[in-house]
DNA sequence: CTGAAAGCGCTTACAG
DNA sequence: CTGAAAGCGCTTACAG
């Protein structure tokens, strides 16, 4: 707990400012918050002596004695990722417009780091914390490191584990089943029959729902999913392009390939490369997440917007409004993504 | 100045501790801190007891009591840019290391937002300030905001006007001439002679630099620049392929066309797309960032890289040296780009 | 309309 | 080794 920690240099206080115009340290504060109690003359004198000596304001200590804080926590696993940065974004707009700031912090997907980084967080008192977790963190773990009153708002996955029903988060999830069912339902009515689902981690949240999206748009299709043709990997590119091996050297190969998302997509599309093989000619294949590469691939990448930006502003605005009502019920929103179509990418297939 | 904030829950304090352990809150804060003053046995006591209550560490109070602070504050002109994302990402591993938070603020590119992000971040005390200006922001307001004494370190962008000599500030900036330098003499060496400068504006800080890095070596090489070749446009693709028309309506086209960055040479290659043109073949072309997408378009991009992320601890670790010596004359360093070659992109001239 | 006093949750000399 | 007191920069009743 004890860190090294800078000096500040002498600051113009409140003090000084009541004393170079001959009122107390209340009427000055009065005037600060644009009080109407003041008299116009004071307040302009105040005002003019303020612009003089450069005063700024002390936030940390008014929120000390009113008992308020002024900012958000914002934690994600990965900032380099574009998804997530567009997120950091649309959140860090919303929270400056209500007169917040945000604390960042960033965990790198280690669980570990992710519990440092909340228990530092924390100790700056923000008024909640929104959390795109680390892959293979615990409930109990993270409610440890902020307690049990401190307002949450989940993004993206959920934590292993139950939530305390004494302290209920709220959630902001994407309709991954839903998208994927989207992208499977498309390519089987460009007559597709032997899709596969490649990429990504079976066990995380978005894993297990867009595998299970897909599998149910098969089911009701009627078509047959091999084993084989479940393919994990780490859900980014350079691992999606060694994991492709598995897929393409099968003596079976599938037609299509529905993607964990667009990095996978683009790294499986890396690999046909390497081989000769034309992505979507050779194998059609679709993504999610709609990264701007989607659209300048060659061939552009049919896939799934989830617009990271606009989600991060409906998370911040989701957590502002749990400030007001702490106790009410946690409250689980999952928004819909949109299919986006670039035919090039799942032509029929070719026999 | 005044704004909604959220009212805080009953929190446990020294207090509660201290009268449960029934010892002084005095002791309670050595604990805290490790100090080996205190007893073996009270400490263990103490420290069951913080645990028992969820103690918080309120870091607000303890700054304000100690005149320290705990946290930068970092602002950034777009996050959605991958580059200034991946190095937010750094900073905020070099902060959070030191045992200091991230202030976030992003401007969106406009002057105005950067002031009230400025004004905002300054009230909640932070060491330093990471800048990457706004195009088009003035020294003159961003004192004004931040005060004479506040550690500042400016990255990849200078303000207008001048530094006060009061108040220098520390600068980390690229070597944007010398790396559009090595890009020119890259294409020059492949035998190209009528060589373009496309995109970017022409009056922001890496704009002049990396123009002037274009015309110094066409002109080590003796080589002409008619006027047409020098196309602006904003730094991002869409703008770009607007503004690729000029370029390529030309009576007399370039063989190659130096980039302004990465962004700006996808947008050129998506216009020449359309018109049917071979990116590479019909236009050599270089960027500058070497963002993924540099390496996965086809043809591969040629460019320069700048290592963002590594750039991000880079100025954590300045600005943190800073804190402890406010007084000495502001530092500049300017790191090198490094050359990228994909050869696809940029094969010699057709005839 | 303005001021004197108390207090937010900590830490820091200073006694003992 | 531990405690009583003062104070960081604000705000909030409460008097006047």
């Amino acid at each position: 707990m004890p860190l090294s920690h800078a000096p500040l240099r002498r600051k113009v206080t409140l003090i000084d400012i009541a004393a170079a115009c001959g009122v107390s340290r209340a009427t000055v504060s009065l005037v600060l918050r644009g009080s109407p109690l003041v008299n116009r003359d004071t307040r302009a004198r105040v005002q003019a002596e303020l612009q003089r000596q450069g005063y700024i304001y002390n936030r940390a200590a008014a929120n000390l004695r009113r008992r308020t804080t002024s900012s958000i926590a914002l934690v994600v696993n990965d900032l380099g990722n574009p998804f997530f940065a567009e997120f950091a974004a649309g959140v860090d707009e919303v929270v400056g417009a209500a007169g917040f700031v945000t604390l960042l912090g960033s965990t790198g997907e280690s669980a570990e780091r992710q519990q440092a980084v909340l228990g530092s967080l924390v100790e700056h008192n923000p008024g909640g914390v929104i959390l795109s977790p680390a892959e293979g963190s615990e409930a109990a773990r993270v409610m440890d490191a902020l307690g049990p009153q401190m307002p949450l708002l989940m993004f993206n996955r959920e934590l292993e584990g139950e939530a305390p029903a004494s302290a209920p988060w709220d959630t902001l999830m994407l309709d991954n089943a839903r998208g994927i069912g989207l992208a499977t339902e498309h390519l089987i009515a460009r007559g597709h029959r032997r899709i596969a689902f490649f990429g990504g981690h079976a066990r995380s949240t978005p894993g297990q729902q867009r595998r299970a999206g897909f599998l149910a748009a098969m089911k009701r299709a009627k078509l047959e999913v091999p084993s084989g043709f479940l393919v994990e990997s780490a859900p980014n590119r350079l691992d999606a392009a060694r994991a492709s091996a598995v897929l393409l050297d099968l003596r079976t190969r599938p037609t299509a390939a529905v993607c964990y998302n667009d990095a996978v997509a683009l790294g499986l599309m890396l690999a046909m490369g390497r081989r000769g093989m034309r992505p979507g000619r050779d194998l059609a294949l679709t993504g999610f997440d709609d990264i701007d590469e989607a659209a300048l691939a060659s061939p552009g990448l049919t896939t799934l917007a989830t617009a990271p930006r606009e989600r991060g502003r409906q998370a911040a605005r989701l957590l502002l409004a749990r400030l007001g009502h702490p106790h009410e019920p946690g409250q689980r929103t999952t928004v819909p993504v949109e299919l986006v179509i670039r035919e090039s990418s799942c032509p029929p297939p070719a026999a």
